[in-house]
DNA sequence: ATGCCCTTCTGTGAAGGA
């Protein structure tokens, strides 16, 4: 591929958990355009939607479109490469359920979902059984995305550590709802379906985090969880060449706890190597 | 075992987060 001159573009996808969209304006900003993504979710808006600061991410040269609701969660979708064609702003299975968590569309060929899973604390208790519940129905529809021809990008803060990798002390979260058996195990049949881990597939066996709390100079010490991640069909992990932690926003002032998660996918299949001998 | 820290809201402490 030396001096291709035809060497595949690449599309940069991130997610990250701004932990109130306004109050971290600032924040965001800075780091769309240091880390210029071409395709960003968002999670915890903690705004209406009249309160979306469009103008601001507009002026970045974003278009986005976004499900809010006041003071908590909300979740967006911004593009610079194309217009964003919703294709839903809830999670199939439960009309009564009137948490703003998950938005889907399809941007420049690829199907993306943005999600906010529950936290699920107090483990065992209603917003436990509400966490597996969201599970399940995240489950049943993602069943039918896994298999399109297209690409698909699931990204999001699921609030799931998947293995002891992913949390800085497990021996301390195993009763917890971000780490408990049925949560990881609800996680591990999402992968069953045929989801790749971008992040664990390009980095296996290293530590990642993606969260780190504000309490007890978390960061610093690097005690950290990782509960953000992106999901990859097999025609999207076929075009994976990187996935990534961008640690540099959760060192500057008045920022989020989560770091943004990305990945580059090339705009074509990479080429797959044959085995020796054949033809 | 708990608090730690930070957000939001017509708030002035509470609730939720992870």
């Amino acid at each position: 591929m030396l001096g291709n001159p035809n060497r595949a573009r690449l599309v940069k996808i991130a997610t990250f958990n701004v932990n109130g969209v306004n109050g971290r304006l600032p924040v965001l900003l800075r780091w769309l355009e240091l880390a210029q993504p071409d395709i960003v979710c968002l999670q915890e808006l903690k705004a209406p939607d009249e309160r979306f600061p469009e103008r601001a991410i507009r002026d970045l040269g974003y278009e986005a479109i976004w499900h809010g609701q006041k003071s908590w969660n909300g979740v967006a979708i911004l593009s610079r490469v194309g217009e964003i064609h919703e294709t839903r702003r809830a999670l199939p299975g439960d009309l009564d359920d009137s948490h703003s968590r998950y938005i889907e569309a399809a941007v420049n060929g690829v199907l993306i979902a943005g999600l906010y899973l529950p936290n699920g604390n107090p483990r065992p208790g209603p917003k436990f059984d509400y966490k597996l519940r969201w599970f399940d129905r995240l489950h049943d529809h993602l069943s039918e995305l896994v298999g399109l021809d297209a690409p698909v990008v699931i990204a999001g803060d699921f609030n799931v550590m998947p293995t002891d990798l992913d949390v800085y002390a497990p021996g301390r979260w195993r009763d917890d709802a971000l780490f408990a058996p049925e949560v990881r195990a609800a996680y591990a049949r999402l992968l069953e379906q045929g989801w790749t881990d971008a992040l664990r597939a390009l980095h296996p066996g290293e530590p990642i985090y993606s969260f780190w709390k504000y309490w007890r100079d978390s960061f610093q010490r690097d005690a950290g969880l990782r509960i953000d991640h992106i999901l990859l069909n097999k025609p999207a992990a076929a075009r994976l060449v990187a996935a990534e932690v961008d640690r540099r926003p959760r060192a500057w002032q008045k920022t989020s706890d989560h770091a943004p998660v990305w990945i580059e996918l090339a705009d074509r299949p990479k080429r797959t190597r044959r085995p020796k001998g054949d033809a």
